[in-house]
RNA sequence: GUGGAUGUAGCGUAGUUGGUUAACGCGUCAGUUUGUGGCACUGAAGACCGUGGGUUCGAGUCCCAUCUUCCACC
């Protein structure tokens, strides 16, 4: 009957971070786990088949957003739905529009029925509410949805993001009235900004409402780093142990593991595509900017330790090469050089979960990473 | 040989009736990117304005010579 379940496998007893697996009807995923994004039910450069094979990606993200906009849920639904209409078999979360009508939106009116915004494509009115978010998600056919919600910015003020917390716990319950599909999930998304009470009650309300996941949502938006870690430390150990927790919007190495030592299991972001897109790979040694003179003679892999195959058969200078050129191959190259770098960084950090040693490994981590404010 | 154009950063160009630190695009170099408006954004370096004289308080701008390249004609 549930469609997602969360199953805990073991707790690192020298932190928060837990190992566990989420069962979906497109399979388990294990956790903790970085999920790549594919906005316009494409993870950008990449094809289903190096997710798969090369990256190893477990699921990936579809947007509400932008494929309400174009092509319209109603074509994916005829098309046999999300999965079927990417070629991806895997589980598939779908942000639920919340998100993208603040930061992409120009023009935007918030009601408490929902939110009216221009779309990006062609400035036409369109209109989002909670109801309208579900119904688009149901028709993607995603595993995991999510809540329509707001997002305040940094820095917001303690009484707009209490009114926008208390709004968004509403429109969790209205998401939550609007589901109907008994093969998908839906998660509620904890606001509060940096505010720890209004953190305290906006997870009080939505567990509640009793949803099969929980996530962070509001941090990560321009914020300091201790601030960051300040609000995931302060509410993560307290949100239900028996629910897969996601932290949103995260994906650098370093907040990545930070997150799965306060006890969060998965996270998303673009920045690992889309700095590939730019020319910058993540690796062991920290960021890496291909395009920098000093790569133009450097035959050596991007990454020395990295076994994904671009690491396998191509030289930094090669990359640097296509990037300058502004090839398509460089950006896919680098694309999946930098996904799979973060899958390979958590199957490790789920090892290091099992022998309790995660709390060593960031140390190790950072050492030669380099521990970035 | 004659006539006409041309010559300004690596490349392509702007530079008003001569007036403070010569502008722009591309390229180069570097930085940024965190629930995605793909190929973006920010910044930096880089030119004794073909060369040599001259006019002027002042010349990339005017005059003379010379060289370069291009076109036309003989």
């Amino acid at each position: 009957m549930e469609a997602i379940k969360y199953e805990l496998l073991h707790k690192d007893k020298n932190s928060g971070a837990r190992r566990g697996v989420i069962h979906t009807p497109h399979g388990d995923i294990q956790t903790p786990v970085f999920m790549p994004v594919g906005t316009q039910a494409t993870v950008k450069a990449m094809t289903p088949e190096e997710l798969k094979e090369e990256v190893k990606a477990e699921i990936i993200l579809g947007n509400t957003y932008h494929l309400f906009l174009r092509p319209g849920e109603d074509l994916i639904k005829e098309a046999g739905g999300l999965h079927k209409f990417m070629n991806w078999d895997r589980p598939i979360l779908t942000d639920s529009g919340g998100f993208q009508v603040f930061s992409l939106g120009k023009l935007r009116k918030i009601t408490e029925e929902g939110v009216e915004f221009r779309s990006y494509l062609d400035g036409s009115k369109n209109f989002l509410s909670p109801e309208k978010s579900i119904e688009v998600q149901q028709a993607l056919g995603s595993d995991i949805m999510m809540a329509f919600d707001e997002c305040c910015e940094y820095p917001s003020s303690y009484e707009y993001t209490k009114k926008s917390m208390e709004r968004t716990t509403r429109w969790a319950k209205r998401c939550k009235d609007a589901w109907t599909s008994e093969n998908q999930g839906l998660f509620g998304i904890i606001q509060g900004g940096f505010y720890e009470d209004l953190r305290d009650k906006s997870l009080e309300d939505l567990v509640s409402l009793d949803f099969p996941g929980y996530a962070i949502g509001g941090i990560s938006v321009g914020e300091p780093k201790e601030e960051f870690l300040r609000i995931l430390n302060y509410i993560t150990p307290k949100m239900p142990e028996n629910k897969p927790r996601y932290l949103m919007g995260v994906g650098s190495p370093d907040y990545l593991i930070e997150a799965n030592l306060a006890g969060i299991d998965m996270c998303d972001c673009v920045l690992p595509t889309r700095i590939a897109r730019h020319g910058t790979a993540m690796t062991h040694n920290g960021k890496l900017v291909i395009k920098n003179k000093k790569y133009e003679r450097d035959f050596t892999p991007l990454d020395p330790e990295c076994d994904c195959y671009t690491c396998k058969n191509y030289t930094r200078a090669y990359i640097r090469h296509l990037i300058n050129m502004n090839e398509i191959l460089g950006m896919r190259l680098l694309s999946i050089h930098n996904l799979r770098f973060l899958t390979k960084l958590m199957e490790r950090v789920r090892i290091e979960i099992e022998h309790d040693n995660l709390l060593n490994f960031r140390a190790e981590f950072y050492e030669k990473y380099g521990y970035s404010k």
